[in-house]
DNA sequence: GTGAAAGCGCTAACAG
DNA sequence: CTGTTAGCGCTTTCAC
């Protein structure tokens, strides 16, 4: 097996030095013209990639951002995270992409592995980790931003929005229409900040209209978990005229619920997401949700990094979130 | 700002050399019970974390596996990759993603990227690509697997299933169903073998049956696009009586448009899609489509990828898909 | 059981 | 314009 062709081997074969080699691939204007060819066809010929761990050794930097997210296996995250690598690699930097499962002890490993790598810079969701980690990245002086969240006091800088009260804004609409009797399909809680936020939200909201607090349910991420916790709601509390859902993917398990249960949404039950995402559009009844700016999130939250990366200290930023009424609110049944 | 800490200063804190500390961390059982102690706690004390690059350079190999996939801002690959990467990870491998947008160019230029980041091996999707890359990938004597499309001859060995065969089958059944006047949405086909295969087996069905090509419409990805491509397809030939799409997104959107059109699915207009999404079954009515085994495809393209790696030469895998009758395909109307 | 020292492949002065 | 040389941080013989 012909061992993988280092820069020296180039060299070897264009009759020049490594260096030269070196300042062709780097710097080409800093190199005569006749070489330059004879060099690159040598690379061209031998298949020749630098090796990116000796160039990173060497250079102190990767040109590598890094991203751990909860999940790639639904779109709550995919399209911030598109805009958020297209502004980097306009950039000329490259993403890393690794996804914790929600897991705290996965996405500790996951930090760890991306420093290790070199990232020059990270991204991640939320704020709810071990301080450890905040004091680890902070030791190894590396720009973090946190996205999905915002908190202009927390340990890093932060570019996202307002679940509390955006949860707060629709809650309060859907007792202004006559709710009650509200039910909630949470994702889990624990280690998800926006998640307790947007129950933190309901809740408040209730509270304030001299309600008690919203029937809970937690469940992991799916369209069949919203589905089932659909059915635990109902079993828990017939009398639920409408079902917050914490993501529109719940939401759009309950919806499919709904119907198999015989019930017209909104008429006999209504239901909401957050998110916004194609999907609250394509289910029949089209969603009721909360609109969450992912691509522009993404791209501040890209721009954020680069501007620390580029030795700047970056601010907070606050993203608007609205409510988009659709069919699947509507004023409770008689 | 505190340079991050080397392994040297780990040493000289925990008063041992270099060579020592190496030791703890990477075979611990040979260094005795207080030693370690102490350069443990120099470690945690230090916040250190070795640096990838270096061990990479060294000990030749990396660890990860990269993945250039078209697109991560939909669920096609999102199933597939992350089974994926489940099986990679308990293999103590790392995954890398990138994503090529579809466009050849990017993806070249990815999977340069990720071998020059020394990645152990790589998954790419489907066959399309310049022949240049793979006497690259062969000169580096990097071990490549193709999912998504199969092909016992191909340059590289590959994980998938036939589409072709798929869609021929789904049309066959819906020509045995009356339809005569089929149009198809296809995503664009240059460069992507899935979508031309697919395209193939409509077009090979029809021809069977006596009938001439489908009314072809090439789209972008995306439910927008797909909704956009039925209303060129309706305008272009009103008789049409079934629409098959390429895929379920680019169904879901044409699911959406023929509402729009005040057009009753499958009353008035069948559809069909294929991958069976959980999209498939959330828009009304449910798509008819072809189901494609992904989490399965992931982990059999894990375990391809780790024999290669182990030295072993594994051989293609064909993966069985089949047809999920749901409400979107029905018989012509009269 | 632990230390000294030789590189891994590359870049960046510094000479020439 | 091009070559020489000194490391980057780590692992790994080879001695002690």
């Amino acid at each position: 097996m012909p061992r993988t062709p280092t820069l020296e081997d180039v060299a070897t074969r264009a009759g020049v030095s490594t260096a030269t080699v070196s300042r062709c691939l780097n710097m080409p204007e800093k190199v005569v013209e006749a070489t330059r060819q004879r060099v690159m066809e040598a690379v061209e010929a031998l298949g020749y990639a630098p090796n990116f761990s000796a160039r990173a050794l060497v250079a102190k930097r990767t040109l590598t951002i890094g991203a751990v997210i909860p999940t790639m296996e639904n779109a709550i995250f995919a399209e911030g995270i598109q805009a958020f690598q297209d502004i980097l690699q306009a950039a000329g930097y490259t993403l890393l992409i690794a996804s914790s499962g929600y897991d705290p002890a996965t996405e500790a490993e996951a930090i760890r592995t991306l420093v290790a790598r070199g990232a020059d810079g990270l991204l991640l969701i939320g704020f709810d980790r071990d301080p450890a980690l905040y004091s680890f990245l902070d030791k190894q002086g590396i720009p973090a931003v946190v996205a999905w969240a915002y908190d202009a006091a927390g340990p890093l800088v932060s570019v996202g929005f307002d679940s509390r009260a955006a949860m707060h804004h629709l809650a309060c609409h859907a007792i202004g229409l006559g709710h009650r009797h509200i039910g909630m399909i949470s994702a889990r809680q624990s280690g998800n900040d926006r998640a307790r936020a947007r129950v933190e939200g309901v809740t408040e909201a209730m509270r304030d209209a001299g309600l008690g607090a919203p029937v809970l349910e937690e469940t992991d991420y799916g369209i069949e978990e919203g589905a089932a916790a659909f059915s635990r709601l109902l079993d828990r509390d017939p009398a639920l005229t409408l079902v917050m859902c914490g993501n529109d993917v719940l939401a759009a398990g309950a919806t499919r619920q709904a119907e198999q249960h015989g019930l017209s949404v909104p008429r006999d039950i209504s239901l909401t997401g957050f998110d916004d995402l194609e999907l609250a559009r394509l289910v029949t009844p089209a969603l009721t949700t909360v609109r969450v700016p992912h691509r522009a999130m993404g791209e501040a939250a890209a721009r954020t990094i680069l501007a620390a990366l580029a030795g700047e200290t970056p601010s907070a930023r606050l993203l608007p979130t609205d409510i988009k009424l659709r069919e699947s609110l509507g004023p409770p049944r008689a």
